[in-house]
DNA sequence: TAAGATTGAGAAGTCAATCTTT
DNA sequence: AAAGATTGACTTCTCAATCTTA
């Protein structure tokens, strides 16, 4: 038929099929998980390397529970610290630690690897470009 | 930059932002989850109208595991029946029942309006057909 | 009361080990 | 021994309830 109303199936598939095979990978590769990495990266790209507990989830794809639970256990790791607001004492910030940059360093090239030889692979450049903005569409639709 | 280098974080934020939006409708719309739905779609198009554990778990992004939990949580349910194979006694079929039938008359539309809104609705039809044929590549490449 | 964060209970999903039949 | 399926123990993730400070 020429309406194509499957894009959904397709994408649901290929969401499964590259993110098992990048975590297969990596954790082959003996780097940290995928969630850990996610915030870690965050964390370290915002001011101050430091980022407040909802700013986190907001940020990564969980919800506040489970970045709580995961910014503990990473605390537990030495990679990240907590840290009270001085004005307000209700925040939390998230502030990575050096052992934190570190395990960065050296768990960003194993990811990076595995989205290109996973998921970058299929697709040629003009390819990547057209992707991206379709799917920013649907991004910025709901969170905006 | 010119190299485009990013539509992996945005596939991910994509994904997880459309399947949030419509499990929430559907949940709130008092239909059967997703993974139920699922199941009972691809038994339904199969021969004869069931499918032996190890294919519903194939079609599904799901472990087999996860598969005969869920299939004995539906046959609970009276959507689903297991049927032992007469020819081979090691192999069950999972063939869906009236009421099954029912459920998915049901739950379709509520699934397909949510595609629609969440997911389809910020896609032209071009765009649709491209992004099936460039993500189609990569679960082509993930299962072959 | 609201906002920021955490906790308890449990759902959803997986791997490795197991049972049964081939 | 290998294939089909299930079970046990576990990890991951979420919702609703809670605690604390504003």
């Amino acid at each position: 038929v020429g309406c194509d109303l499957e894009p959904w199936p397709t994408f649901l598939r290929a969401y499964s099929a590259a993110l098992r095979a990048i975590e297969a990978d990596v954790r082959r590769r003996g780097a940290v998980p995928l969630s850990w990495y996610d915030v870690l990266l965050e964390i370290n790209a915002s001011d101050g390397r430091r980022l407040r507990m909802q700013d986190v989830a907001a940020r990564v794809v969980l919800s506040r529970t489970r970045v709580s639970r995961l910014v503990d256990e990473m605390v537990a790791a030495g990679l990240v610290r907590k840290d009270h607001d001085d004005g307000d004492r209700r925040a939390v910030w998230a502030a990575i630690t050096d052992a934190g940059r570190e395990a960065l360093r050296q768990t960003a090239p194993v990811y990076l690897d595995g989205i290109e030889r996973h998921f970058l692979a299929y697709l040629d450049e003009p390819e990547r470009a057209y992707v991206r903005a379709a799917l920013a569409k649907i991004v910025d639709a709901h969170d905006g």
